[in-house]
DNA sequence: CAAGAATCCTGTCAGC
DNA sequence: TGCTGACAGGATTCTT
């Protein structure tokens, strides 16, 4: 679902369209998200022109004139839905609803309701009490295969839950941890605290390598998740284990680098659940 | 304190 | 065909 790349994808998708614009009108058509949106939402973006975008791990923030800036996060089910003028099908599970003065209607829609809405001033991002606890952005100056390593150290948990750890590294989701296990060769059920030296400088690196080509391919997606753009399913997600058990490594990579390289020997990709999420990896290349 | 389980929610899909 | 149950997963809260 929506990870870093696809936060970063949507966010730029909607950058397109209402940087610069102003909000002619703002509804709030349901509060009751994950966490309560608050009630002067709608009001504080009716009427105020659109700055710009900026993301931090799965979040990102909508600034606006007058200092206010708006944090989404789009939890598991959470998309965006744009309308021209004209098209006037609304999307079930529409929350908030954004008209722009050139008449452009950008819809929040998110089924579950695992995502979030909130104000805070301009100046105060990163203060905010969902942002302030996270770790390092992964594609930022911050993160380092030594700040990786110190992050794991000691850990008893497997890496596989440790990169789940927002506090650990910020914006990994399921998706991307098997993949970046998978790229860097350590297994999913490797403790996280014998992750260090080496292996943490080749686990850093295929988290950014993974992060990027997804960026690059502009996000990957799963079922009901939409482009700001509108369009849906429009490009085909290229991960190399997720979602693929039983399916040969070498078949899998196919055109993709070398992978397992073990031909008809190969394993096959393997599925299991840690901390009741699936891992996918092959068992012959991931130690 | 840390690690793992339970929890929120609803659309989708497999199986009968 | 229609129903039921399992499943998906982000991040917080609760339990061990």
């Amino acid at each position: 679902m929506p990870e870093l790349p696809e936060v970063e994808t949507v966010m730029r998708g909607l950058d397109a369209c209402l940087t610069g614009k102003r909000i002619r009108r703002a509804e709030l058509a349901r509060a009751d998200l994950r966490f309560p949106a608050p009630p002067g939402l709608a009001a504080a973006l009716q009427g105020r022109q659109v700055l710009g975008f900026r993301r931090r791990a799965k979040y990102f923030f909508m600034r606006l004139e007058g200092g206010t800036s708006l944090l989404v996060h789009l939890g598991m089910s959470g998309r965006f839905a744009i309308a021209r003028p004209g098209q006037n099908d609304i999307p079930a599970h529409a929350h908030l609803n954004l008209v722009s003065e050139d008449g452009v209607t950008v819809r929040f829609v998110d089924p579950r309701r695992f995502g979030c809405l909130d104000l805070m001033p301009t100046g105060a991002e990163d203060a905010h009490r969902l942002i302030a606890g996270l770790g390092p952005e992964p594609l930022g100056p911050d993160f380092t295969a030594a700040g990786l390593a110190a992050a794991l150290e000691g850990k008893q948990t497997p890496i596989k839950s440790a990169l789940l750890d927002q506090r650990v590294v910020a914006g990994l989701g399921n998706i991307y941890v098997s993949e970046a296990l998978f790229a860097a060769a350590i297994s999913p059920r490797r403790l996280a605290g014998s992750v260090r030296g080496q292996r943490a400088a080749r686990l850093a690196a295929a988290i950014q390598d993974v992060l990027r080509a997804a960026i690059a391919a502009g996000g990957s997606s799963l079922r009901d998740y939409v482009q700001p753009d509108g369009e849906l399913g429009y490009f085909q997600h290229a991960w190399r284990v997720y979602g693929r058990e039983g399916e040969p490594c070498g078949a899998a990579l196919a055109g993709q680098g070398p992978g397992c390289g073990a031909g008809a020997a190969c394993p096959g990709i393997r599925r299991m659940v840690q901390a009741g999420r699936s891992s996918f990896f092959c068992p012959r290349v991931q130690r």
